[in-house]
RNA sequence: GUGGGCGUAGCUCAGGUGGUUAGAGCACCAGGUUGUGGCCCUGGGGGUCGGGGGUUCGAGUCCCCUCGCUCACCCCA
């Protein structure tokens, strides 16, 4: 028990815990780059103003905020995309379109800690800007796929499921409710979770008639191929088909599910709209993303279409955990060097540097200890490889070379052990 | 903010109805002699039993308060 413990919500990333954040965020990197996306990064710290403009007042209670010297106010950032709107909308002028980047930044939250969310956590951004078409839709739905597929998931582990705002609102004008609120799609929102019943009150509460209110909370029932069979979703119906054979042509459309349910309680988006979950539904949302074609405009740039997703690390962890996926821990290092004795440590330590100069990553013991313990604590570092130097050794020109795994043991130069680590045993 | 569950060693947990210096396994450290590991054997360090108060001759155990963690709700950008 030390003087002071974690603050809530936070976590310590002990090197068991980091190597495995460090893997996913690897292979997060490896796909956005493999996609064709530039990485970017902005300040943890930003103007207050720049999330409650976006978002209203009352969000600055989920928000970590405070005063600086300088009267400032202050916040931790919550979320990245007014950061990213933000920096594109100084230089739109002098970005080439589309622009596609994407960030893997470290967010705060001041909200109630509980399974797979945490105050502070980390996220991969990715969004294109300057594309108004599903061509984008599709990219970077595609791109969150194999964002989970790299990480060692599949069609069995986890589904996306998208819809489209310009389709729900022709369906809801259809209903009768023209020009919808926001609330009223946070109430659609909440239906499988919380039931038609309470979404009734909530619309007929809200002012919509009662057939009406009717007809759209049938959403979450309704049979998909029933919705698109509906009238007058004309040039709707046919993007999400195009959406659709995108997706086939990217091979991820086992992963992909049209869901007229899919709403998204936010209120600024515009588009097509998106959500990753695991298969089983035990655990809260994996990503949310889609179409956010104004939001640029209101933070004071030029209109821009954009589409980007969200993608946590704590909800990801909670499923490789769940599925036993998680990553085996990988080797410190290389090569472990043993002194025989104590007057063979500047030797040792010699060797160890041409190997580290060579690119090869060693340890060795730095207290002196018998040779079966050192082997012990190489054992223990998962070293391949143990290199002993003693008298014999010194006399001799040579090193002796054990590989750990076999327990083989053979004589060889600092340079034959260089090219054997490096390119592995000669036939 | 609301409700449930839980706080004993670094970790996982034992500790009937209150009773001597609070235990185990794993982990850690040191040995098992002088140049060969993972096993095994021996030994060791480490806990103000979350904190405070009360009842009692006596509290890890009972009562009250408090703090923390956790799960769910609200929210989820």
């Amino acid at each position: 028990m030390t003087r002071f413990d974690r603050l809530p919500g936070t976590r310590d990333f002990y090197p068991d815990e980091m190597r495995i954040r460090r893997w996913i965020e690897d292979r997060w990197r490896e796909v956005a780059l493999r996609y064709g996306f530039e990485e970017y990064d902005a300040p943890v710290i930003e103007p207050l103003g720049l999330f409650t403009d976006k978002s209203g007042e009352e969000i600055v209670e989920q928000i970590y905020s405070f005063v600086d010297r300088g009267d400032r106010h202050i916040a931790l950032r919550p979320e990245m995309t007014p950061s990213l709107a933000r920096m594109v909308a100084a230089r739109s002028q002098g970005l080439s379109k589309p622009i596609k980047w994407f960030s893997i930044p470290r967010l705060f939250r001041y909200e109630r800690p509980q399974r797979g969310r945490f105050r502070e956590f980390w996220q991969l951004n990715l969004d294109i800007l300057g594309v108004a078409g599903v061509e984008a839709d599709a990219e970077i739905m595609a791109a969150g796929v194999d964002a989970l597929r790299a990480c060692g998931l599949n069609a069995d582990d986890f589904e996306l499921r998208y819809s489209d705002r310009r389709l729900l609102d022709a369906f809801l004008a259809e209903a009768g409710v023209e020009e919808p609120e926001p609330w009223v799609y946070t109430v659609l929102d909440k239906i499988p979770r919380f039931g038609i019943k309470p979404a009734l009150e909530s619309f007929v509460k809200g002012g919509i008639p009662a057939d009406s209110a009717e007809r759209i909370a049938d959403l979450q029932m309704i049979d998909r191929d029933e919705f698109m069979g509906l009238p007058n979703l004309g040039e709707h119906r046919d993007r999400m088909a195009q959406l659709r054979s995108y997706l086939d042509a990217y091979g991820v459309g086992d992963f992909c599910r049209f869901d007229p349910g899919v709403v998204r309680g936010l209120a600024y988006y515009t588009g097509v709209v998106f959500e990753m979950y695991d298969r089983k539904g035990e655990l809260r949302a994996i990503c949310g993303g889609g179409r956010y074609d104004d939001l640029l405009e209101n933070v004071g740039g030029q209109t821009l279409p954009a589409a980007g997703f969200g993608l946590g690390e704590a909800v990801l962890i909670e499923l490789l955990e769940a599925r036993d996926r998680l990553p085996a821990p990988s080797s410190r290092c290389e090569v472990f060097v043993i002194p025989v004795s104590a007057d063979d440590r500047r030797a040792a330590i010699e060797v160890l540097t041409q190997l580290r100069g060579a690119g090869i990553a060693g340890d060795l013991a730095l207290t002196d200890q018998s040779v079966a313990k050192a082997l012990k604590r190489a054992a223990q570092a998962s070293a391949r490889a143990a290199i002993l130097i003693g008298e014999r050794e010194r006399k001799g020109g040579h090193l002796t070379f054990r590989e750990l795994d076999t327990g083989n043991e053979t004589t060889l130069s600092v340079e034959q052990i260089i090219a054997r680590l490096i390119y592995g045993t000669p036939a």
